[in-house]
DNA sequence: ATATTTTTTCAATAAATTTTGAAAATACAA
DNA sequence: TTGTATTTTCAAAATTTATTGAAAAAATAT
């Protein structure tokens, strides 16, 4: 298989696969296209492969920047701006933990808190397996919370571990 | 809290919370509502409760039992069929889990083994982030998928653990 | 068998989301 | 300053996705 035909599928697979997980698939897409840019890339760069308007490139980028995914460069000499994705997918991995837990685990443990506090006759089924349920899953989504983070520590010490080996 | 607020506000918020994760918002509100009733309930009730159309009830429930997180229930003496949910939160997410795995999670994985064999110059610097990206995708992928096997073994062996108790 | 109830299908419609492109804003240079 | 390059915004258009509802099919009763 050739590079350009590669790069193609991986980039159109990329996009499919991050419709499954809530990110349009131009995002995801652009993302796909930055993964494997040995270099940074402008806006015209990604309009060109792509095939998609100014507009569409700039509020896309904007939010994988503000999702932490790509970063903007600034090149010397250069007037146009410059993106960057990050390369490490482990790093790529915990940050999109860390982003949907603050904007959509944290959310929806502090609603169904709320939730547990309803009133009325215990011994009723509905209210009953109302509360069971709701405590179902906030415990279940409490776990899930400690073993993301846990996940996003292990990240981090590694990377420090890392930085330490590099300075030592 | 009244009972019917916090029912309303949970299903709604279930919902929202789906679309994040590629399921259809009414998918995720039937799912909620089956996992608060305590009985199990028909096609009309869900058509009442939600008010949404016969044809959209059928649709999305027939999804929520192929992710076998809902099963049909048939009561003696009822014309009508009837549905329930899986009400143990960790075994419907080792469910979803197992059948995210099956669509996403595997297919992308066979893919980037294909993308790997490209045909080019290892020096050229393109080719060389091409594979590099790849092969840090699919290393992280597998270790996911061995994790997340882990985790649904995990759910199988306490869920015998649990029967075993039951009977001996 | 026929009638009645219930479920399923699917083309048409509605709603939600994404994309465009041109105008406005901003940044930089001369 | 004024002019030029670049980025951003956002209303309108295009596209995609979800929903309806009536007709067909299937299931059950008489």
């Amino acid at each position: 298989m050739k590079l350009s035909e590669a790069k193609a599928q991986f980039i159109s697979s990329w996009g499919a696969f991050g419709t499954h997980w809530g990110i349009n698939r131009t995002m995801a897409q652009i993302h796909a296209l930055l993964l494997i840019s040995p270099e940074p890339i402008t806006q015209d760069d990604i309009m060109e492969q792509l095939s998609i308007s100014r507009g569409n490139v700039n509020m896309n980028t904007r939010d994988l920047v503000d999702w932490g995914l790509v970063d903007r460069v600034l090149i010397p000499g250069e007037r146009k701006e410059f993106f960057s994705a990050e390369k490490d997918i482990w790093k790529v991995a915990t940050q999109i933990i860390r982003e949907r837990k603050k904007r959509e685990l944290d959310p929806m443990l502090k609603l169904l808190g709320q939730l547990e506090q309803i009133d009325g006759d215990k011994k009723d089924k509905d209210v009953k397996q109302f509360i069971e349920t709701i405590a179902g899953i906030k415990k279940f989504g409490g776990q899930a919370d400690k073993a993301l983070d846990v996940m996003i520590k292990a990240e981090e010490d590694w990377f420090l571990g890392s930085l330490l080996k590099i300075f030592k």
